[in-house]
RNA sequence: GCGCGCGUAGCUCAGUUGGUUAGAGCGUCCGCUUGACGUGCGGAAGGUCACAGGUUCGAAUCCUGUCGUGCGCACCA
């Protein structure tokens, strides 16, 4: 009946038909699933729509494509919502290298044009990457796709906003904040990465105003602020400065009078324990200076250059600065020495610019503070879920990394000087004319009208807070925002979602918050498991990167040897939380298990001539095999049940290709040719290559597919397409 | 300073409630194969599971320590 079959699976040529087939039938629309009940949700971990997808993005299709199908084929209401992220920093750093060929940046346009040159330019990579989650098989209900800028998700967003404010948990404030002089934005504390450097500390010393042969010595790293002192602090148990204390001292750059004041938080045997305080520039003595009522001198600007109140720094970039003042300091002897010195330094973790602390007026939430009837934290709502059970993270240890970082958790920042993203629902009212609106600050949250005057005092002089949201304040509402903004009942039968599937480097910047911002709106978890993936390295374990020019592109990859061979490779050896080595040659490899498995296929239907699906005389041996398969079903579903997907697929790569293709076959290839009980090898090959392509299918969709639509089906209760068939 | 890992075949890695002969991909060696598949088949070599001690009838797996190695967080005058 069946002949002529090629000799070789050529995935290119069916990888649309059989796509097509999956989209065209719903099925991905769990909706349409009728007689299936329990849901089981994951929502997409939302690529950036900056740049088409890597090598890592494969491996979150692989697994959340793998879950969905299992799920689905077990009978569950399988959605996987898709979706798409604006990425504000990270999109916009992409563009403006993008248009810095041409020799513009963003201050080239208008905000407004800005906007819309990356509105545009993220429109395009989106259609981009719909189409290569299609080439690597997810499938995702299309009809549910949302994007992070979507009118509807901006809504969930902007309410989320108004709601902390009005629980007291979101608060404006001017606090000292990482500032990257670069990009001139600034981050939260997870966006700074410290590197060890070599450096120097700098003994400077300060002379007594009444006295100048007495004086006190202090030794900084960072010189350049000297002209921003306000004050030096010592230890007051220190007893080598009692009697210095409230003494004045000359601030040796600018020659301005400063005091000597005493703090606990000063450590006695750094240096010489004496520390001088610059507010503006630095996170210690911001907070020592805030509880001394101090100035808060800004000596720097926030492009980086030194202002007029840097005296003879005047103009410098922070680098000169520091050469000009060490140069002063040994002119005017106030330099004492130099120690050399190894410490970590803040670097832009985008740009590597050294991050320069700044005091700004920012958006934070206030993750530490207690709200509500439960008079808890966010942060303390996060931890208790997970110390619970009622979300469980995939490999366990990073519980406790997660509990680590929430304990060292500070307010979060959520402004950003940028123009992409979702801008601050915030005006400000200039004039402040009456006490009910300076007892505001004049602050106006508006998120859904855009005021024309202040609703305190009236007045028409008001201004949009001109910074964006971080990305993660908008992505972190992801798992109801997505329901929330779909059809009407979705967060209803879909919340909280099954499985979080995402990368451990995204542990703090997106799960952590994802669980708090959820638990706060919906009060209940995001998401009941966490499964946390490795990062993919190459063969020498190093990050993929295209400036090293050892990224895999996972599209070329499916283009030559297959999705299903691609997967494979992804999946197997692939354990939660740790990294994955990718090489070409390992999936060469499972090129020759898809290619395995259609043969396998080929022989089986080329040789079902007169067989007409209806269960002969079988022999014992026969019946094994027929119970062995079940076994193996038996252990591939408790092994995706428990997440232990490497296993799973390896059992059946296994079972397949050494027992099914390397025994069975051959076994029953003697019967078929000599006519011996030849109907009952029929019968067994047929149902072993049947159970065999369903428990295959969610591992390797598109091989699979095409034999079920190739091959004969005798029994009614099959299914016209295998994506929905019941799992054994 | 606090915390989390890793060390298994030549290479890269699996090995999840401790249980026969420790697995995979690639590589090496020998043979086979003209009809499912050279993208194949059969076979072989190659492991004191970092080291030392302990628990156990039994340890790659659990505990303690040592060495090597990677990472996160905090401080960072």
């Amino acid at each position: 009946m069946i002949k002529n079959l090629p000799k070789t699976f050529d995935f290119n040529k069916i990888k649309n038909k059989i796509y097509r087939l999956w989209e065209k039938s719903g099925y991905f629309n769990p909706d349409n699933l009728q007689n299936h009940k329990k849901p089981f949700t994951i929502i997409m971990p939302p690529p950036n729509a900056n740049d088409p997808l890597h090598i890592g993005h494969a491996v979150f299709v692989t697994l959340q494509d793998l879950m969905t199908r299992y799920h689905r084929m077990k009978g569950e209401k399988a959605l996987w919502l898709p979706g798409t992220d604006h990425a504000g920093f990270e999109t916009q750093v992409v563009f403006e290298k993008k248009i810095a060929q041409e020799g513009k940046n963003r201050f080239s346009f208008t905000r407004e044009e800005f906007y819309q040159l990356v509105w545009d330019y993220t429109q395009k990579n989106r259609k981009i990457v719909k189409q290569q989650l299609k080439q690597l098989g997810a499938s995702c209900d299309w009809s549910r796709e949302k994007f992070t800028l979507d009118k509807d998700i901006i809504k969930v967003v902007y309410q989320t906003f108004e709601l902390l404010w009005k629980d007291g948990l979101l608060y404006r404030g001017k606090r000292i904040v990482n500032y990257c002089p670069k990009h001139q934005t600034a981050f939260s504390d997870l966006e700074v990465k410290y590197q060890v450097e070599e450096g120097k500390l700098y003994f400077v010393r300060y002379n007594f105003k009444n006295d100048p042969t007495r004086y006190i010595i202090v030794a900084t790293t960072r010189p350049e602020t000297i002209p921003g002192d306000v004050a030096i602090a010592v230890n007051p148990k220190d007893e080598r400065y009692k009697d210095y204390l409230n003494q004045i001292v000359i601030e040796p750059i600018t020659l301005r009078e400063i005091p000597i004041i005493s703090d606990e938080r000063v450590e006695i045997n750094f240096g010489t324990g004496a520390l001088k305080i610059t507010p503006a520039h630095d996170a210690t003595d911001f907070e020592i200076g805030r509880d001394h009522n101090l100035e808060i001198r800004q000596i720097i600007n926030f492009d980086g250059h030194l202002n007029e109140l840097s005296g003879p720094l005047q103009g410098l970039t922070i680098k000169e600065a520091r050469l000009k003042v060490i140069e002063i300091l040994k002119n005017n002897g106030s330099l004492i020495k130099e120690e050399n010195y190894t410490h970590e330094v803040g670097h832009c973790y985008k740009c590597g610019t050294v991050i320069e602390p700044m005091v700004m007026d920012q958006w934070f939430v206030a993750v530490n503070k207690k709200f509500g009837k439960e008079n808890k934290s966010l942060k303390e709502l996060a931890v208790e879920a997970v110390k619970l059970k009622k979300i469980k993270i995939i490999p366990n240890n990073f519980e406790k990394v997660f509990y680590h970082w929430m304990d060292n958790l500070k307010d979060w920042n959520i402004s950003r000087q940028i123009y992409w993203g979702i801008r601050i629902p915030v005006w400000y009212c200039q004039d402040q004319a009456n006490e009910i609106c300076r007892s505001h600050q004049g602050i106006i949250i508006s998120p859904f009208k855009k005021p024309t005057k202040c609703p305190y005092c009236g007045s028409k002089n008001i201004i949009q807070d001109s910074d964006v949201l971080d990305t993660w304040f908008s992505s972190g509402q992801w798992p109801f925002a997505t329901l929330l903004a779909n059809k009407k009942d979705d967060i209803k039968i879909y919340y909280p979602t099954s499985v979080m599937e995402t990368g451990w480097d995204i542990l703090f910047f997106w799960v952590a918050r994802m669980i708090m911002l959820g638990l706060y709106r919906m009060k209940k978890v995001p998401f009941k498991v966490v499964y946390l993936h490795g990062l993919v390295r190459d063969k020498d374990r190093q990050k993929m990167s295209k400036s090293k020019g050892n990224v895999i592109d996972p599209l070329a990859v499916s283009d030559i040897y297959g999705t299903d061979a691609l997967r494979m490779a992804l999946l197997i050896g692939n354990s939660p939380g740790r990294d994955i080595i990718i090489s070409e040659e390992k999936i060469k490899g499972y090129r020759n298990f898809s290619n395995k498995i259609w043969n396998a296929s080929r022989f089986v239907l080329m040789n079902l001539n007169d067989f007409n699906g209806k269960k002969p005389k079988l022999t014992k041996k026969d019946q094994k095999y027929l119970k062995d398969i079940k076994k193996i079903a038996k252990k591939v579903s408790k092994y995706l049940d428990n997440y232990h997907f490497s296993l799973a697929g390896e059992t059946l790569y296994h079972y397949f290709w050494h027992t099914f293709a390397d025994k069975i076959i051959e076994e029953m290839k003697a019967r078929i040719y000599q006519n011996k009980n030849k109907k009952a090898a029929q019968y067994v090959l047929y149902n072993l290559l049947k159970d065999s392509l369903k428990m295959l299918h969610p591992f390797m969709p598109f091989v699979t597919e095409t034999i079920w639509q190739i091959m004969p089906h005798f029994d009614k209760k099959d299914q016209k397409i295998l994506m929905i068939e019941k799992w054994p």
